[in-house]
DNA sequence: AATGATATTGAGATTTGTTCTCAATTATCT
DNA sequence: AGATAATTGAGAACAAATCTCAATATCATT
């Protein structure tokens, strides 16, 4: 099932229709390969000439989570984040809070660890996410650098 | 060390000085012991008449985030929340969609887990969060229940 | 204690991401 | 086709968070 039909289905279950407005922004979403923030997924379907609103951008994304296609990113302090997710594999997020790159990993061991912990609370599970934030090597590596040669 | 002098020291790394506000505000986090908005914590403040303004509480909460005081939480579609997290062990939230209850639940094995996965990365931790989101057990039954009826 | 330098605060203005409004448009049903 | 219902878009409205800047408090020095 791509993600298209996916959509569909979910649009179906709640009286919604695949309108052209919502196929676009489907589309641009999982054209993206990266972190976005709505305006700017926004912005970029201005610039490329497809004519949707802001307002039903902001409208059509929260479906888009709720059909399990999208997840919200929270690492961050700035603005919601967002990534589709549907056909890749889960992954976690390691956030540098000193040169705010975003390490992405997956663990099936942890992924495991979370769904046992879920399963003994009866809790279904629709998402989950695991954010770390911290110092990544290069920052820490810089670090002691710098330590060892004031000291 | 209790949380003053965890606070006392953070200030000082930072050339900063604990104020009568920031000593208020400080105490009013350990005083509430569940999750809270910045906002509400402002309300609280002033109904006990503890004078500090509103900008002076948005711009210490970071302050004791950063000190590893308290802990921004991420679970919610709505406003940040916060909790203080020093001198508690940790633990994860589950967040139910349904009925918005929040479970806590700790487990030292997915600590370890997240721990260990980091180490790999050389990624220094300065905090973690894992948050699930999905349907408690009662909203489930509940479901299952409204099912088993209707069919 | 007085002086000057520095840091902090508070009230309200401002910014900014997001949501809302409602008339116009588009899709669906009979 | 005509009636009914859903969706959209432009801009207004909203609200959380940040910023501004004069007043106040704190600190360091004499
Ligand atoms: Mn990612
Ligand atoms: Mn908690
Ligand atoms: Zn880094
Ligand atoms: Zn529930």
């Amino acid at each position: 099932m791509d993600y298209r039909e996916v959509f569909i289905n979910y649009l179906k279950k709640n009286d919604l229709q695949l309108t052209k407005s919502r196929e676009i922004i489907l589309d641009a979403v999982f054209e993206t390969h990266s972190h976005f923030e709505i305006e700017e997924l926004y912005q970029m379907l201005r610039y490329k000439n497809k004519k949707v609103s802001r307002a039903t951008v902001y409208r059509t994304i929260p479906y888009l989570v709720e059909a399990g296609l999208v997840r919200r990113l929270r690492y961050s302090d700035q603005n919601e984040q967002y990534e589709h997710i549907y056909g890749h594999p889960n992954h976690f997020h390691l956030h540098c809070l000193n040169c705010d790159r975003v390490i992405e990993q997956n663990s099936p061991e942890l992924e495991k660890n979370i769904e046992k912990l879920a399963k003994r609370l009866n809790f279904k599970i629709q998402d989950y996410s695991v954010s770390i934030s911290g110092h990544c090597s290069l920052c820490e590596e810089k670090e002691t650098e710098r330590i060892d040669i004031n000291e």
